[in-house]
DNA sequence: TTTTATT
């Protein structure tokens, strides 16, 4: 299925180059492996005890969605024998785990070059097979996986593909050379450009995905709704409260000495985020609560010796109205294993 | 007319 290139050992050692490898330190393309294609539910244990089976891993790491949590569907792990490693790649590559057939192969060293290689290609003949649309863009460098996209029902292509190479300049040459041009014997021009990255559109689907989400279960089908009774709705959600009338948002009565926070950090309202994981940081904040408005300050609170997250955090965000679409949004949200929750800080120190 | 390949 995919194509079987994916790190190979390093180009031949330059001439009166420095001799590498004679100082003890670990060549990594020798133990260390890309594994591709893994179920969507697979956890960071099961990927762990599956390679771990072959021998001992000196790390290894389950690739997850910086924002979600979720699994991105692949993964590292780093033998602390060559002979593992190759072992791994004999004995799991190919093996079908539920609907997914994994991929284990050498990984590249990781560089900037080789990132956001991956093309969208539409418009090919349906009659192309994979073979033949490799054959035609292996002229502009060396591929690592190729994909047409089929008809779940029929088999049939859909004219549709991925092409993903090992160097960004090599895609960007395909494009030059492809783009708008016909295959041999083909009736249409194909498209030829650079896919969506998976991991920059989360944040606009996960904020797409939380405002119909919410609205629809809170609010009923949004054309009959205008945009106050929506907040007004969303509040109800946020405090778990019947509130009666909208005209108490646009007061903020009810609301003394909830969240509005003075002080050094300046004027704004203050949200607690709690059920953070340990690995959380600052910037798993900037973008959960982001994409609703100003944000001013975040903070994760950690444990001063071992530096970890303690499970908690606060956002400081400028806009009332914009603070209480994210809390609604937000609160109750699953972060990879964990669901979050996200409320107005309250004051529990003032003694009246 | 967009699958989950770079820590």
């Amino acid at each position: 299925m995919e194509s079987q290139v994916g790190g190979g050992p390093a180009g031949p050692a330059l001439p009166n180059g420095p001799l590498l490898g004679t100082n003890g330190a670990t060549d990594d393309s020798k133990t260390n492996l890309i594994v591709n294609y893994l179920p969507q539910n697979m956890t960071q244990d099961e990927f762990k005890s599956l390679f771990g089976s072959i021998g001992d891993i000196e790390s290894c790491k389950l690739v997850r969605d910086k924002i979600t949590g979720q699994s991105l569907g692949y993964g590292f792990v780093n033998y602390s024998d060559p002979n593992d490693a190759d072992k791994a790649i004999n004995t799991l590559n190919g093996l079908k785990l539920q609907t997914k057939t994994i991929k284990v192969s050498y990984a590249r060293p990781s560089s900037a070059s080789i990132r956001d290689a991956n093309l969208y290609v539409s418009g090919l003949p349906k009659t192309m097979s994979q073979k033949e649309m490799e054959q035609l863009f292996s002229q502009y460098g060396r591929i690592i996986t190729s994909r047409i996209l089929v008809d779940q029902v029929t088999g049939v292509s859909r004219g549709v593909g991925f092409i993903r190479f090992d160097k960004r300049i090599e895609a960007e040459e395909a494009i030059k050379g492809l783009n708008g041009q016909k295959p041999l014997g083909a009736a249409e021009p194909i498209t030829v450009k650079f896919a969506n990255n998976p991991s920059q559109k989360t944040g606009q689907a996960l904020l797409t995905h939380l405002y119909q989400s919410s609205a629809r279960r809170y609010a009923g089908p949004l054309h009959h709704q205008t945009q106050r009774f929506r907040l007004d709705n969303l509040l109800n959600m946020a405090y778990g409260v019947k509130r009666f009338s909208p005209i108490a948002i646009d007061g903020m009565s009810g609301l003394a000495g909830v969240g509005l926070s003075g002080g050094a950090a300046g004027a704004g309202w203050c949200i607690f985020v709690y059920n953070l994981s340990p690995e959380a940081d600052e910037s798993v904040l900037w973008q959960l609560f982001g994409p609703f408005g100003a944000v001013t300050n975040v903070k994760v609170i950690r444990d001063f010796t071992t530096n970890k997250c303690k499970g908690f955090g606060f956002v400081t965000m400028t806009n009332y109205d914009e603070a209480a679409m994210a809390i609604a949004s937000l609160n109750g949200y699953r972060l990879g294993e964990r669901v979050l929750q996200v409320s107005f800080k309250t004051s529990k120190q003032h003694k009246a």
